[in-house]
DNA sequence: TGAATTAACTTAACATGTTAAGTATACTGC
DNA sequence: GCAGTATACTTAACATGTTAAGTTAATTCA
């Protein structure tokens, strides 16, 4: 008797067919197909993310860029310093709150988030394609739920 | 008109919506509460996923380890370094093959999953009553099959 | 109003993710 | 039986994830 068979005889789950893993496989699945094509564009996933939330969202700051583009605030931070080198993203200040960093793109920043997103709207359509409109939104909606509901 | 509605407008999605995204926060929703867990037994999330792999199949090469716990090869180097550091994993020789490296809990490695499973079990469980088991199933599924069709 | 607390980042330290290149062993075909 | 190729890692370099601690500016409230 194998390991795995022992332990679903014990009533423990294969990890394997966890729903985490589950989570993270079908995520990798989609971002294979996305990453090459950023990396075409000299951006990585979050780098696009961040540049993605300032183009749907201008001139906010960087606590609800963070949660809007789901990322911790250390990494933000950093992300933010190498999209400032860049000149794709620049930091105004907040005359009401000096704590605060409010963040646009540049000139630069919103060609660029131009140039990726017809790239990036077609991939998701193809994908979208493959798997099913109905599929699609069926699988959005119990993720939303999963979501609220943990 | 905000940026967002513009960006509806010209049907692009408002990418706070989009797939990935659904799937990175449900999968954070879920290792929210089993991060701090893993964490008062001394593990990250992928060590816990190596552990957990090699209880549950044991003696298998690196590269099996790797498939199964969904982390690339660099990655999983790095973390076996560690984990025989720590004294959790020993390494073997393949006799038939000097290039792979053949992976097994030490006697250490599996007390330590033996007191890290029911933790593991009992969120598992907590999480599956929130969500429901026929919703958690039926996620589980579309979550393969979206995996298999990308 | 000023000490204590909170909020909005930033820095630090360590672990992992991602891609490319390197190394050693195994395999393949001529 | 050996050159060429493929396999199984490992190393390197840079970016991000995660937690804790630090810094500066706002807020609270005695």
């Amino acid at each position: 008797m194998s390991d795995a068979a022992k332990n679903e005889a014990a009533g423990l789950r294969d990890f394997e067919h966890s729903l985490p893993m589950a989570l993270l496989k079908a995520r990798e699945a989609a971002m294979a197909r996305f990453r090459p094509m950023l990396r075409d564009h000299g951006l990585t996933e979050q780098q696009w993310r961040v540049i993605r939330a300032l183009a749907d969202y201008n001139r906010i700051d960087a606590s609800e860029l963070a949660r809007r583009s789901l990322l911790l605030a250390p990494s933000l931070t950093r992300i933010l310093q190498h999209l400032e080198g860049e000149k794709l993203v620049k930091r105004l200040s907040d005359a009401n709150d000096q704590r605060r960093s409010v963040l646009t793109l540049t000139v630069r920043g919103r060609k660029l988030f131009d140039e990726v997103a017809p790239d990036s709207a077609a991939l998701y359509e193809d994908i979208e394609s493959r798997f099913g409109t109905g599929r699609m939104a069926t699988l959005y909606e119990l993720l939303e739920e999963f979501h609220r509901a943990v």
